[in-house]
DNA sequence: TGAATGAGAACGAGCGTTCACTCTCATAGC
DNA sequence: GCTATGAGAGTGAACGCTCGTTCTCATTCA
């Protein structure tokens, strides 16, 4: 990380600049956050910063990139363990419990971005590819296992639990009393029951 | 809702405002879409326009509150039925399935708006805390009926409902090609399992 | 010395908003 | 019947301001 072979000269400059811009975006919004604000939260000058990212666009790229990074590497990890369901409270407390609601509230930032943004979008949608594709191998691995039903779709059993996932951020994004741990227990009832149990009969009334 | 007593001549021309505006705002965003922009999409001249909303900032709030009033009523109307999981399944397809692509866009702008401006999200907060203690009434009730498990917490059993949903909304948020119709019979599989079996032994390891 | 690094005033564009004005039309006065 | 009156709907150029960005110039370091 700290020496690169070519052309990076210093990284750190351009981290902290990132940190800067990730709280003003996280605080005001991508587009109420002004470049003013970001330079002075960074100590630095505009004329500097932009010797870093050319431009707010990049700087929101960015910022965009890294935290789906950071959501992606943090998932690969967890989706090593052995035993399925312990790997699968990892990550949900990983995910939907630790995070800091100042992490919550970029989310939301980057998802309405992505709905408008064609370059946040590609990056959003194809990590959230990755993901699913991740979860899926989990899924598989454990039904090969016995630890759950080998019967059931994995794929829509994947989407099943991005499905909760989402629901506790946006959970918590929406109400900052929201207590998301004390709702663990009753996500994982449902999850054993969704993939331990035959399928439904698939009626639609 | 109407705030005047006597004069309200052509209420049509605030709501083709407010049209116009929705149209906009989930197009571009609250914050990217000028007013120019709306003007336009309405048909009329700022300064006209102006005469209807003294500001920006009071058409953001309009579109919320009336995006978030239609939430609310959809959803009274579904609480009425007989039985419970019926009832459940109505509100679930008007909700997650049959609202539109730019219905969702706005969601999300709402959501992130709501973040920051102190108004928007008192009228969230609001709105929230009712549609959360219609679920729960709908809970006790079924369980009067026998139809549910009585021994469960409603609280938490009306939250994970709501997480549910959200879920569903930022799935369809986050991607366009989501098929939520055929997620349906997984959350179903899941709430049943949620509300009539026994609740789990609270470990938390 | 020369290149890298940094500062900060300045710029033009675009924003939300305002203001001076016109148009329309029902009523009043003759 | 015809014009004067006045109120409200509607217009769009213009304003002040803030924004993202750039430019010029200083400082540092090797």
């Amino acid at each position: 990380m700290a020496s690169n072979v070519a052309p990076e000269p210093k990284p750190d400059r351009r981290t902290s600049i990132l940190d800067a811009a990730e709280r003003c975006f996280g605080r005001a919004g991508f587009h109420q956050a002004s470049m003013h604000e970001i330079c002075l939260e960074a100590g630095m000058s505009p004329g500097n910063l932009y010797r870093y990212f050319p431009s707010k666009e990049t700087l929101i790229a960015g910022i965009a990139e890294r935290n789906r990074n950071d959501a992606a590497e943090s998932f690969a990890l967890a989706a090593e363990t052995e035993n399925f369901f312990e790997g699968l409270q990892q990550l949900a407390r990983h995910h939907l419990v630790d995070r800091s609601e100042h992490e919550v509230a970029l989310c939301t930032e980057i998802m309405a971005e992505s709905r408008r943004n064609p370059a946040i979008a590609k990056l959003f949608h194809d990590i959230e590819v990755d993901v699913k594709a991740r979860i899926r191998a989990m899924l598989v691995r454990a039904a090969e296992r016995g630890e759950i039903n080998g019967a059931i779709d994995f794929d829509n059993a994947a989407t099943m639990l991005m499905v909760l996932a989402d629901g506790m951020s946006w959970r918590r994004a929406a109400d900052p009393a929201f207590n998301a741990e004390s709702m663990l227990p009753l996500i994982f009832q449902m999850v054993r029951c969704l993939l331990t149990q035959p399928a439904p009969t698939e009626t639609t009334p």
